[in-house]
DNA sequence: GATCAATGGACTGATGTTAGACCAATGAGA
DNA sequence: TCTCATTGGTCTAACATCAGTCCATTGATC
């Protein structure tokens, strides 16, 4: 079909002509989509987030609806239908009257192996994408934070994480390293990195929460944490960054390992 | 008025109890608003970051508005009414026909000294936060990719961007100079990570093109540039690190000087 | 036991957004 | 010179989302 082949060269041509860099990255980074879905669906996620990455822990409540649409910027009757499906999905529990409120229930039940493997499926190359970006912003960061030092207030608050993670039960150990490497990012002191360091740790969340908890494997990322901990207050960035890479590579290899 | 302090302290007490971390910034980043603005907004937003980045230069068209509709994940008629106002703005030229399109017109006269530093008082403490995420960005990605090493494709791209930012006309410089620091971040490999370079130096774009480009700063750049091309190639994580930092410190405290 | 402030629940009317179909104009190429 | 594929221009009906208002419920406190 010779018709066929020139219409598509005269496209490529054009394509080239019109917009240089039409498949460059940047220019899909540029336009890419403005939104990721809607209100509804988009609010559903992040209070998901919120659960997920303990942000609200169980037991706890979300703040008034009218409250937390105001911080979500999104209206009261779009929350309450994000709300009543997570209420419908068994995640929270909504009491009326004052010191009512939307309550977090407990944690949901360990989701099974084969349930990783098909979450890491679904993302496809997103995972990489992901795992490379935590790469970039945990290495980023830290680097930051050696070279820049940290003050009294920052160093209790980190230290106080480091020890939390390490003395946690298992069912907490989760939530609390989640805690630990967001609280890097937040020291850096860009709240843009710290909604990007809790996007990414988002996305990755699901996969995680699926690896077994194994003593050995708290036990490795114990002392790996600890090492980040000293590169960081010795303001020795290249050793922070040794000690981030080897952390994460670590987890990145026991995600890609349950896929197999 | 006792009952008043009473209710603020019971509000506060509150608060920490339903919210553990009500404070914390990462409460913040997870609870932040789902959308910037409306739907019509957001997409004059992101086309006005494709003109200024150079992802659609002078001269050259947009996609047709079918495509770019689809692509930017909104309705062609919000799509159109943002391509209005840019032309209303006189940012592009639409022609009707076949091999018509919306082009993007010349470059906009450049901004008075006045103008910029206007602006840099209406971002407030966005302003730090760019420059910190930006750091944190770059840095990270040089980091990644000195330790990672690059494919021969990469490294001719790479060198290519250099030598253009290099030998670049006066009024390509910015644009050439954008394209140098994204692609540093493109070659880390994740689209996540180069929509987040995209965003931010969009953020300062206004800034540094209110900045006059002198050949001093030029000559100084270009050094900087080939310090981190080179550690980059040479695999060298730590001089890539000093030598990102020289670099967005030195841009850094030109634009904070133009603050006063 | 009664009060009442804070909370979730429900409704209205207005505005924003979408999908899809169809019309109008253009100019490169037959 | 004429064709016609591609492009911008326009319209409609349906749905999503919004701001604002008022109602119903709760339980700590008086």
């Amino acid at each position: 079909m010779p018709a066929d082949a020139d219409e598509r060269a005269d496209e490529r041509a054009s394509e080239s002509r019109e917009f240089p860099g039409w498949n460059d990255p940047t220019a899909e980074a540029v336009l890419r989509p403005v939104r990721a879905g809607n209100a509804f669906e988009e609010t559903v996620e992040r209070l998901m987030a919120a659960i997920k990455l303990g942000v609200v822990p169980p037991g706890a409540r979300f703040p008034a609806e009218r409250d937390l649409a105001a911080r979500l910027g999104v209206s009261r009757i779009t929350l309450r239908e994000a709300l009543r499906a997570l209420q419908q999905a068994g995640q929270v529990e909504v009491r009326r009257g004052r010191f009512g409120g939307t309550f977090v229930t407990g944690p949901p039940p360990a989701p099974e192996p084969g349930e990783a493997r098909r979450r890491a499926e679904d993302m496809g190359p997103a995972l990489d994408d992901a795992l490379t970006f935590r790469q970039v912003l945990e290495v980023g960061a830290v680097q930051v934070l050696a070279a820049r030092g940290l003050t009294d207030t920052q160093r209790e608050l980190l230290l106080s994480r480091l020890a939390a993670v390490d003395t946690a039960a298992p069912e907490d150990y989760r939530r609390l390293d989640t805690a630990f490497h967001l609280t890097l990012a937040e020291l850096a002191g860009s709240s843009s990195l710290t909604a990007a360091a809790a996007d990414v740790r988002m996305r990755l969340n699901d996969l995680l929460n699926a690896i077994p908890v194994l003593s050995r494997n708290i036990e490795h990322s114990a002392v790996q944490h600890q090492a980040i901990v000293a590169a960081v207050l010795d303001g020795d960035p290249d050793a922070a960054r040794l000690a981030v890479i080897e952390h994460l590579d670590g987890t990145a290899a026991l995600l890609r390992g349950f896929l197999g």
